[in-house]
DNA sequence: ATATTACTTTGCAAAGC
DNA sequence: GCTTTAAAAAGTAATAT
């Protein structure tokens, strides 16, 4: 009896501890990516219904809490790439995303729940390259379009608006290079290029020299 | 009735474990095996590559073993034939036909027909979509169970499936949820 | 800037750490 | 959980020329 509730007592202290380490590696995550509080209030009780529906066991408390952080930014449409916050934890891109999708599956965060609009990322892609609103919709209208002629499906959303975002600033005369645009969405050169190339084609876009 | 006629299936992998019932000393089957590795250290069995039938061997020293790579059970079969009559070169007895197992059978096809995946990822249900992280939707049959990955072009992959009857099932199961929520005919509407 | 190679996802067994 | 093996899909990434 007493040794049961002795085995009670240290349960529940792993437990507090452990749960004490978690928000505090989520504090850290959310101050150094800026995060607003109700994002960061979101992660947490994700992370609580996920410790509740015992989703932690074979996953490591920090790629769980990584795993949080993304899927409350993808709920509350506050974007932030995966690399940024692979960056600044210690578990690898590869493990959060792994971490991620199950929580998803588990805590049944559907694709329409998760879905952040391309314009979310214009926007915040655009801040980042100081670029006008003119240039941002434009952006907007290119995407749309491709959308509708079935180019994006399958396709990195941060490839495509780092493409149509790099395609109106020439557009609109206020031009960013592509390794700028590729540096905010955190895809390669290659990708904008490949992106760029068939919106380019199939949109029928006149390019000024 | 799901229209199934312009669907494509091919096999493109077979697994399957065996059971030889015999005790192998892998330093001695090292030795007749030409091209393959042995490293206890990282990985416990033998791994031994045959051109013909052009599979992949894992063998252990309980005489089991993992076949991968073969386009169909009857190169398994051979594979595990052409082995044991070479293990019978170092003094291995055989006293009874080995069991084979099919584990799992990989397939690339083709639905026929292009999709929105986007529309897809939003009406059908225990699907998941993340095009950051892989192209596909990713799709779970639980009977018979299998997984599909379907491509915007789609162009498909399913795995786990234990036998074509049962890639054939999984993949009329995703054809009617898909045809049940509308994502079939679209032509232009995307 | 492009070509090649490599990695992402899915499924599974084997023996041992 | 991990280790190793196989193969496809289509996308992105890393490295070579």
């Amino acid at each position: 009896r007493l040794r049961k509730w002795q085995s009670r007592l240290r349960v529940s202290d792993a437990a507090e501890r452990n749960l004490a380490f978690a928000l505090s590696e989520l504090d850290r995550i959310a101050s150094q990516l800026s995060l607003p509080r109700h994002v960061e209030e979101e992660a947490a009780r994700l992370y609580r219904e996920a410790v509740r529906k015992g989703l932690i066991r074979g996953r490591s408390i920090e790629s769980v809490i990584a795993a949080c952080v993304y899927a409350a930014c993808r709920l509350l449409k506050v974007p932030r790439t995966l690399d940024e916050i692979a960056d600044i934890s210690r578990v690898d891109k590869k493990e959060i995303g792994r971490s991620f999708r199950f929580i998803a599956r588990n805590l049944n965060l559907t694709p329409k729940k998760l879905f952040v609009k391309p314009t979310d990322y214009v926007n915040k892609f655009a801040d980042e390259l100081g670029l006008s609103e003119r240039v941002r919709r434009r952006a907007i209208a290119i995407l749309d379009e491709a959308y509708d002629k079935g180019l994006t499906s399958g396709k990195s959303p941060a490839g495509l608006v780092a493409a149509a975002l790099y395609i109106a600033g020439l557009l609109e005369d206020e031009k960013r290079t592509q390794r700028e645009v590729a540096e905010v969405a955190r895809v390669t050169e290659v990708t904008v290029r490949n992106r760029y190339k068939e919106l380019v084609d199939k949109l029928n876009l006149k390019i000024p020299v | 009735m799901v229209d199934m006629s312009n669907v494509k299936l091919r096999i493109e992998n077979i697994v399957a474990s065996v059971d030889l019932f015999t005790q192998l000393n892998l330093e001695k089957v090292i030795e007749i095996c030409p091209n393959s590795k042995y490293n206890p250290e990282e990985f416990p069995g033998i791994i031994c590559r045959f051109e013909e039938p052009k599979v992949a061997l894992l063998i252990f020293s309980s005489g089991k073993l993992v076949v991968t790579g073969a386009k169909s059970v009857e190169d398994i079969e051979r594979a595990v034939n052409k082995l044991i009559q070479m293990l019978k070169k170092i003094g291995a007895k055989f006293g009874r036909a080995p069991q084979i197992d099919i584990q799992n059978m990989v397939f690339s096809g083709d639905i026929g027909m292009e999709f929105n995946l986007d529309a897809v990822a939003l009406s059908l249900p225990n699907c998941e979509y993340e095009p950051e992280q892989f192209p596909g939707v990713i799709y779970r049959v639980k009977e018979p169970r299998a997984v599909i990955l379907l491509f915007s072009s789609g162009k498909i992959v399913c795995s786990g499936a234990k036998s074509e009857h049962d890639a054939w099932e999984a993949v009329k199961k995703l054809l009617r949820e898909l045809e049940k929520y509308g994502l079939i005919e679209e032509e232009e509407e995307w």
